[in-house]
DNA sequence: GCTAACAGGACTAAAATAGTCCTGTATTTA
DNA sequence: TAAATACAGGACTATTTTAGTCCTGTTAGC
């Protein structure tokens, strides 16, 4: 099946310290050590999420990164478009032409299709969710009805089709 | 994003084929021609294919692949699965005590649950609506009919974790 | 028994990923 | 203002995964 890199996964442990505290900047050494990830590892992590705008960073003495926003804001489709890149399911859904195939292949946009309805079951979890503790309560309102419920509502009235396919057939 | 590996496309259309005229056989040879394929690397996917099920083989002369089942009980999801194997999208949920941070790492069987909302979105897309003609008329119906409703009946009853994580967490 | 076709595995080559390191720049503090 | 802290960016290497090929064996039909 379908797997993320290693350091998507790395990714959300950091997130979720930064999360923990989220009030203080915490410096890459700091991470790596509350992670056991390595620091050269640990600091390109943060380099992605930060180009990915999920951690704001401020340099010098006593800098470091923060989240940009609360994590129950951030889910799990943000963490791997910032660390992967908002590559498609197949070459051809990015980078048209690449692909030998293109002219005989009837696929056509299937894969882009499948690769909606995927970003859409990932934009469904948080990362409050992604780290470790379930959340609860007013987090989980926060996301419930945030994401989840949005989708749902899209589902029953029946505009999930039309929405994901964007111009394509169907 | 994730992405599905370059066999796996191909499956679908070798796939894509083989549902065009599932009365008769078709030999690896047939497939490769009619897919642009090179030979062997079809030879391996149809291999692959067969032993996840999703085509039955006969030897001997005259003999070749088929369908096992129609192309609109054959899921996304059972293409990748058997083109990539049943991996998870961490290596601890399939492999567990291969990664050092396991202890340390909070990130619990998050993954997996992102892992399952994922599946069920592939689930819903049929190998008709992967290659290329989207269904239509009763096509469609026995689509929607079939897969995505038994998948919607099997959630709501709460049979469908116990069926798709296969003695895992939760 | 000859030929067509799949089965399985070994092997090579290419590409993606992970991980490290180095040089530069911004900011604080003494 | 000099030193120390910490991020920014990119180059580089090693490892792993993926893609693709090939060879040998087995099964079935003619």
């Amino acid at each position: 099946m379908l797997r993320i890199s290693k350091l998507t996964d790395y990714a959300t442990l950091v997130l979720g310290v930064l999360a923990e505290d989220a009030a203080a900047p915490h410096s890459a050494a700091q991470l790596a050590d509350a992670t056991h990830i390595a620091l050269p590892t640990v600091s390109k992590v943060l380099k992605a999420l930060q180009r990915g705008g999920l951690v704001a960073s401020t340099r010098g003495a006593r800098g470091g990164y923060q989240l940009s926003r609360p994590a129950a804001h951030i889910s799990a489709v943000d963490v791997i478009d910032a660390m992967e890149g908002p590559v498609g399911l197949t070459e051809c859904a990015t980078h048209p032409g690449s692909c030998d195939l293109e002219h005989t292949c009837r696929s056509g946009d299937a894969w882009q299709r499948v690769n909606l309805a995927v970003r859409r079951a990932l934009q469904d979890v948080s990362l409050l969710e992604l780290t470790g503790r379930t959340p609860t309560g007013e987090a989980r309102a926060v996301t419930a009805g945030q994401t989840a419920a949005e989708f749902a509502a899209a589902l029953r009235a029946g505009t999930l089709r039309a929405r994901t396919i964007e111009g394509g057939a169907q």
